[in-house]
RNA sequence: CGGGAAGUAGCGCAGUUUGGUCAGCGCGCAGCGUUUGGGACGCUGAGGCCGGGGGUUCGAAUCCCCCCUUCCCGACCA
């Protein structure tokens, strides 16, 4: 019975969303709490998946030109304290370790809540000459930032990302260059590896990273109707490499350089459990899914584990990530919830009923559609359902969002519609700062604003500038 | 960090009001057998310093104090 909810073995999303998506994490092995509050154990399956989203992620990164590198975990306090807003944002939600090897550190080493000003520290040394620039790092680490709320992947205490940190010569390019990440690698990837829409925009100053000039944001919607920002891009402007000294000569004398920092997290983890999980549990996208394909034995005679051996292999060969499980031990029905749990994209059921003649059923994880098909035609199959499935993905998440995002004119309309959840667009000069201020109170915010016809706001003033209002995460 | 709820076997829970056969149930787990096309069934069995620490008491899962953790709702954030 495809499509239809068993009921028990999770919570249905209608009832109690928060408690659906805690039970998807637990029934999927995504990940667990740790000993201390707000941190997180990332469990294989749940890792496979990271591990899939950074190698996406990493290889645009390095198209955009970026190169890898690390900095440390600990960084002086006094580095925050140089730039009067990025120490004022983070100082709340900071580590701080006073004891070292047993004594008390002379200097605190405050525990990266972000690289800003590590980074910076030694940019400032690498950076001499116009021929530096751009200076273009990027790394892979994890992060802490105490938190008050913690909830896995969408805000953890510690969590896992990168962080791009570049160098230019002008503010145009450092503009061009943050537009470049936001587009090329963050909106890119969302959309076509995860398939989730996102919207990107830009930030209001309310909204806008501590120490930035501007942020660009992109927004995704969750099954709740619930905005999550999955990443953000920023232009620094110069008050890093002037609180910095990095600079370098030019014609006209001392140029302080024009930055950008950009980030996605395992929070990432979180906004493909909510965009796209039912009832059934994880529902993955083919591309991403660290198993795209399962085999399963309906029994345990040698026919049966002979062909599934054999479509295995086909499988493997065609190049599909594909993953036997002939666990015949566990009845039928326990293994195929328990790889629908865990978002498969497609199943293949080998069994006696069609194997007579010559057949087997693939299954297809977002519909739960059904399909008999010969065994020479399977690989084929598989090959076209994958990229059908992850359209569809893409599609039904469009449509999802769409339904749910309504025009405005006036503010109270917007909050009365956004209130029942889904984003509202109306005139930025409808809401303002002050605005802004009053929606905070219903608990809506301003994800982002963008130009009237859907692309980035040039400049915000402009009056074809439209806000998204929405319930955050 | 404020306001609520809750921590008893891997998971979900009963027991706490009225201290004393309350160390129990379901699922899962192990063994054996029968099964295998949507979380199979029977029998047998293992498993718990009742979140942690203090206290009251002859006696504490149960009463008191402190702490930790989780969930929900707010304020702050990727």
């Amino acid at each position: 019975m495809p499509e239809k909810k068993r009921p028990g073995i999770i919570a249905s999303q209608a009832e109690d969303y928060p408690r659906w998506y805690q039970d998807v994490i637990a029934k999927a092995e995504l990940a667990d709490n740790g000993p201390v509050r707000g941190t997180m154990v990332i469990r294989p399956y749940g890792y496979a998946i990271w591990e899939r989203i950074q190698s996406e992620i990493d290889r645009r990164i390095k198209a955009a030109g970026a190169l890898n590198a690390y900095f440390p975990l600990f960084i002086p306090e006094s580095y925050l304290h140089r730039e009067a807003e990025h120490v004022e944002g983070f100082s709340p939600e900071l580590a701080v370790v006073t004891y070292g090897g047993g004594k008390v550190l002379e200097e605190p080493a405050v525990v990266r809540p972000t690289s800003e000003t590590i980074i910076n520290a030694y940019f400032a040394k690498w950076i001499q000459s116009y021929r530096d620039l751009p200076l273009l790092i990027n790394q892979w680490a994890n992060v802490v930032r105490w938190e008050l709320r913690p909830r896995l992947f969408l805000r953890t205490t510690e969590f896992l990302w990168q962080e791009g940190h570049t160098a230019h010569a002008t503010a145009e390019e450092a503009h061009q260059y943050a537009l470049k990440i936001l587009r090329e690698v963050y909106e890119d990837f969302m959309v076509n590896v995860m398939a989730v829409p996102v919207i990107a925009g830009r930030k209001t100053a309310r909204e806008r990273f501590p120490g930035a000039d501007q942020s660009w944001t992109c927004e995704g919607m969750m099954r709740d109707q619930k905005a999550l920002q999955m990443g953000t891009s920023h232009e620094l402007g110069q008050r890093f490499s002037k609180m910095f000294g990095t600079k370098f000569q030019s014609g006209e004398g001392e140029v302080y350089v024009w930055q950008t920092s950009w980030g996605v997290s395992t929070r990432l983890l979180g906004a493909l459990i909510m965009a796209h999980g039912d009832d059934s549990g994880l529902c993955l996208p083919p591309l991403l899914a660290p198993v795209q394909v399962v085999v399963i034995p309906v029994t345990s005679d040698d026919e049966v584990r002979s062909t599934a051996g054999a479509i295995l292999r086909d499988l493997a060969s065609a190049g599909h990530r594909a993953e036997m499980d002939a666990r015949t031990s566990s009845s039928y029905g326990r293994r195929v919830t328990g790889w629908e749990l865990k978002g498969v994209p497609l199943r293949i059921e080998v069994g006696h009923r069609e194997l007579t003649m010559g057949n087997v059923t693939i299954t297809t994880r977002d519909l739960g559609e059904k399909k008999v098909i010969p065994v020479p035609s399977v690989a084929g199959e598989v090959q076209e359902a994958l990229v059908a499935i992850q359209k569809r993905m893409l599609d039904g998440a469009r449509s999802f969002r769409k339904e749910n995002t309504h025009e405005f004119t006036s503010l109270d309309d917007a909050i009365a519609y956004v209130a029942q959840g889904g984003f509202a667009t109306l005139p930025w000069r409808s809401v303002g700062p002050d605005g802004e201020t009053s929606i905070a109170r219903e608990g809506l915010s301003v994800r982002c604003l963008v130009a009237e016809d859907g692309s980035l706001p040039v400049r915000i003033e402009d009056n074809d500038t439209m806000a998204v209002i929405g319930k955050a995460y």
